[in-house]
DNA sequence: GTCTATAAGGCGATAGAC
DNA sequence: GTCTATCGCCTTATAGAC
């Protein structure tokens, strides 16, 4: 069947938001999805393999998810960043991405092409909307748009961290939500 | 000696910030340390005993060494902040703790603590520096000084994640950077 | 306190039958 | 395409001598 590889993938895609690369075996891949081990190895090298594809296909899941909600608001720039920023976002299960940015099998450049994709477009898309925010004066001229992407980005990812360790689900919503107050300042009509 | 101990637990500081907890194990902790597997097993009951120690004293030190920054400066809070976000940070080389949280074992509650430890005192810390700065009005009262201070602890940790994701060793520094321009705008005077 | 030897178990992967 | 059996390696320890 063709669906077992889907199957796979969507398992893997599963185990890596919940216990990232490292920590996560074929065999628990293969238990969650009842998938048998010969299968496993005739569908994909081997786990890195099996990895790749899990976050080449996540990375696109995140990026459709992004370009839906922002087509979906109508509104101005700061519409349009508070509608994803707001999204339900729980702390303690972790970014599905940034979930695996810090497993140190990451330092390889193949598992490292994913992530490098998906960050890299999210920063391309907050600074199209930021940039397209100065061109029509409606966003002060005061700092780059790619600076004030870098930065949302980053507000994102440290409110996983620093919920996950002092244990508050609500923690990404909390940072979120004062970075967009600190945002709304910057809007000039 | 009781310098074994101290060797030990220096040595799974370094492996903890390189590798974090999951991926260190017992024998590359003795490798590059030189000491022996039975002065191991004598000193700790085992490599989460070891961690422990050695997240308890990395949290001392890190809080020590904030406690000394904000003490060298003299100013307002702006330059306090300022000073301690403008330590010279790797994002490849990433967090010293925040390296840590993400690891799938850290659910253990005796390897959380030392971590909730140093992020909860962090962001007293800062929590106490916007407090001040607002009741002497030094900063504008738009901002609960705990979300500002939740806020600045995420930005840093963020910036070491986007920074490892896309490879950019001076994230962290950028995005303080840009951070302390918008923290430089609630500043009244 | 420190040493070496050993152990049970999981890891990622392969072999070869069906 | 899928199965079961097996492999060599590494992991986290433990045992018992010195």
């Amino acid at each position: 069947m063709a669906a077992t590889r889907e199957l796979l993938i969507d398992t893997m895609k599963l185990l890596l938001w919940e216990r990232g690369y490292d920590a996560t075996s074929p065999n628990q891949v293969l238990e969650r999805s009842g998938v048998g081990k010969g299968s496993f190895y005739h569908h994909f090298k081997g786990k890195k393999d099996l990895a790749i594809a899990a976050m080449e296909s996540r990375t696109d899941d995140l990026i459709a998810e992004f370009d839906q909600i922002i087509a979906q608001t109508d509104g101005d720039w700061l519409a349009q960043v508070s509608a994803y920023l707001r999204l339900p976002r729980h702390a303690l299960k972790g970014c599905r991405m940034g979930r695996i940015v810090q497993d140190p099998s990451v330092e390889d450049e193949q598992l490292l092409a994913p992530l490098e994709r998906y960050f890299s477009t999210m920063h391309k898309r907050f600074t199209a909307i930021y940039s397209e925010a100065q061109s029509s004066g409606a966003l002060v001229k005061i700092h780059k748009p790619e600076a004030l992407a870098k930065l949302t980005l980053s507000v994102l990812q440290g409110g996983f961290v620093v919920g996950r360790a002092v244990q508050q689900d609500d923690t990404v919503g909390d940072v979120c939500e004062s970075f967009l107050d600190m945002l709304a300042a910057l809007k000039t009509n």
